[in-house]
DNA sequence: CATCGGTATTCACATCTGTCGATGCATCGA
DNA sequence: TCGATGCATCGACAGATGTGAATACCGATG
């Protein structure tokens, strides 16, 4: 169940080759145009009150991951809609899925989220 | 929309005692629709460079306040598009503008951009 | 191999969002 | 008072986004 690999080890986006060790912040240094860019699609992936429940409840799944229909009923949206949002979820680098046999399992990347957190920390 | 009674329901009750002292937390207990709509307002705000290159601008400002006339060269938009985003930024709670004369300053509100950080703590 | 079931993708549509020109409002200086 | 300046609002437009029906894909099961 376990990502194989325990460190978090944030995925490169785009340009990766000057990343920086954590990610842009907010805070500490001006902007520039492509920080910013970058930062705001992580945040554009919590604008969204479904995904939102959707970060929700893989924090609160005791097993650590949450099958694809098990996310349909308490959601209330169709399962296509609930599968881009997860698409967009794991694109910004904050939930994985693991396909075991017909089913998909999400769990949730904490450490891109404590990245993320931290880009607005004071 | 308007999701009917049904589905979740995961506790009995707990009102009163769970009046949150900032904001509902995405990853303590099961958020439901209207407290996920609430915190993605908050995140949607930052979901955008130029308002994060905003917010980079005041914090780095060693007055703690930045006229509107002094984000538009750094931010390379129209006056129009610059006080469009100030003021999403200011309905978020997360700056405000204060006039003096015939000038607006800004100046960051750090509570509030906390709060958010408290949303997605771990 | 054929069928079933869970998931992802495509397509179409309505709505939202970022952007800027034009304009209005408020304030300061002459 | 009048003109100039800084900021907000309006109107319009292109592009992005959320949504679901229909459908394709993939793995399991008989």
């Amino acid at each position: 169940m376990a990502r194989s690999s325990g460190t978090v080890a944030l995925d490169a986006r785009t340009s990766g080759s000057t990343a920086p060790p954590c990610c842009p912040a907010v805070l500490s240094s001006p902007l520039d145009a492509s920080d910013a860019a970058e930062l705001a699609t992580g945040f554009t992936a919590l604008a969204d009150p479904v995904r939102l429940q959707v970060l929700s409840i893989l924090a609160a799944a005791t097993a650590g991951e949450v099958c694809v229909c098990d996310f349909v009923g308490p959601l209330g949206k169709s399962q296509p809609t609930v599968s881009h949002h997860l698409k967009i979820l794991a694109g910004a680098g904050l939930v994985h899925g693991d396909r075991r046999g017909k089913w998909v399992y999400y769990s949730l990347d904490r450490g891109r989220l404590a990245s993320l957190r931290a880009a607005i920390d004071s």
